[in-house]
DNA sequence: GTCTATATGTGGATAGAC
DNA sequence: GTCTATCCACATATAGAC
């Protein structure tokens, strides 16, 4: 509705050491909350209390609540997803284009997961594990822009790493995927709660260790169609 | 907050032609508005509406907006999962309590995926799946109270049917398997703006032809203990 | 840049007539 | 059972003093 809102004020600031504290505390606390309730459960008064701040101040350095998830998403990813295009692009080049697809998906997936490391990073996996199934279409748009090309250069990188898959079976693989990972990120604790106390998503090590290899061999399985049943057992076309 | 609301409503509901409509087509309106927009993005007063009702109607019904939630998902769900439950337990029993991980698969995800056939079950595992992921207490007490019990089938089937997994890596592939089923039913449409027209996560038949052996094949890799990179190669202790 | 005060809209829920 | 009218809490956003 208002998605003009006022972009002049952040084009506007400049270095103010109490401005840039009180910005980076109003993300801090956004970040916060936005993962623990999401986008559209948070009022920006909530994020201005826990910012020690005021819903003014909000408007003025960020123009609209969108403007301000826009940031918080920003602040982290633009860099994640810069380091993620640059590991694809390497696997490529280092293959000569044609990648093992455990390399793509480490570079794909590897950098996101490892975030849980931290308290921070993992906080900011569940925001945007949880951004990605949010059916508000300001949310969706940010998402989409923010993660777009990274994810053309996933879809490049894992068609050249299975050159034999159709487009129709590459294209549910990477649905599969996507799935698990947004899944562990999101991590809703249906998994915990059914498997009792002790298991947890916030182990990278335990992410690495077991569901890389799981999506590795999915991604590695037979094509479909020549693993039809009663089907021809044993020619390909290529590779 | 106000979970102590007037159940006694609903017990009290008989039979009469004309509520028994009204009743319906609240549940049908509040189903198609939160799967398009989510349970906390759309109001009361929006489900009245779309059902050529009012609030007041709704409130009689169903006592609370989490009232009505939780009958639109059971409406659907106490058949879909006794179903489920009714299909693990004889691929259990037909297996002699060894059965096929394929088969375990199928009798867990296979029914839900085949509801998207129809345009209101395709609706419904959107609802679901973006249920899935959502932050409000509400929703989670719910869909943790509704998915419990088949949940807790599908793990024992899936533990049973993969004798060799330790614990620990048959909660992170099940967790891949969770999130490659919720993320095809909340249908977020990442996949296919990237892969451009012409794909389309409704399509049952693909769903079943391409995503139901990627998880299978995930699901029969090697335990990651023995897969170690340089580890014992060949030895193994069951089976 | 930061705040208080406020404008303006909408949320869930209910009272009470019919 | 169904409705209109209403209560009250809270949403985003802004005006204007400092």
């Amino acid at each position: 509705m208002v998605g003009t809102a006022i972009r002049t004020a952040i084009g506007s600031r400049r270095a103010s050491a109490a401005g840039r504290e009180t910005r980076e505390r109003i993300l801090d606390a956004a970040e916060r909350l936005f993962a623990e309730s999401g986008y559209s459960n948070v009022s920006t008064r909530q994020i201005a209390d826990e910012a020690r701040s005021n819903i003014a101040a909000a408007h003025y350095h960020f123009g609209s609540k969108e403007g301000l998830l826009e940031a918080v998403l920003g602040r982290r990813l633009d860099g994640i997803n810069a380091e993620r295009e640059r590991l694809l692009t390497q696997c490529m080049r280092d293959a000569g284009g044609r990648p093992a697809i455990q390399d793509v998906l480490e570079a794909f997936i590897g950098p996101t997961l490892r975030l849980s490391k931290t308290e921070e990073g993992r906080r900011f996996n569940l925001l945007t594990g949880r951004a990605s199934t949010d059916p508000n279409p300001e949310v969706k748009r940010i998402l989409f822009q923010v993660y777009d090309s990274v994810g053309r250069c996933f879809v490049e990188a894992a068609a050249a790493a299975c050159p034999d898959l159709s487009k129709a079976e590459l294209f549910w693989r990477l649905t599969c995927v996507y799935g698990a990972m947004m899944y562990i990120r999101a991590d809703n604790g249906r998994l915990q709660h059914l498997f009792g106390p002790g298991f947890t998503l916030s182990d990278v090590d335990g992410a690495l260790k077991y569901a890389m290899p799981f999506l590795t061999t999915g991604m590695q399985a037979p094509p479909s169609a020549a693993a039809a049943p009663d089907a021809t057992p044993s020619r390909r076309e290529d590779d």
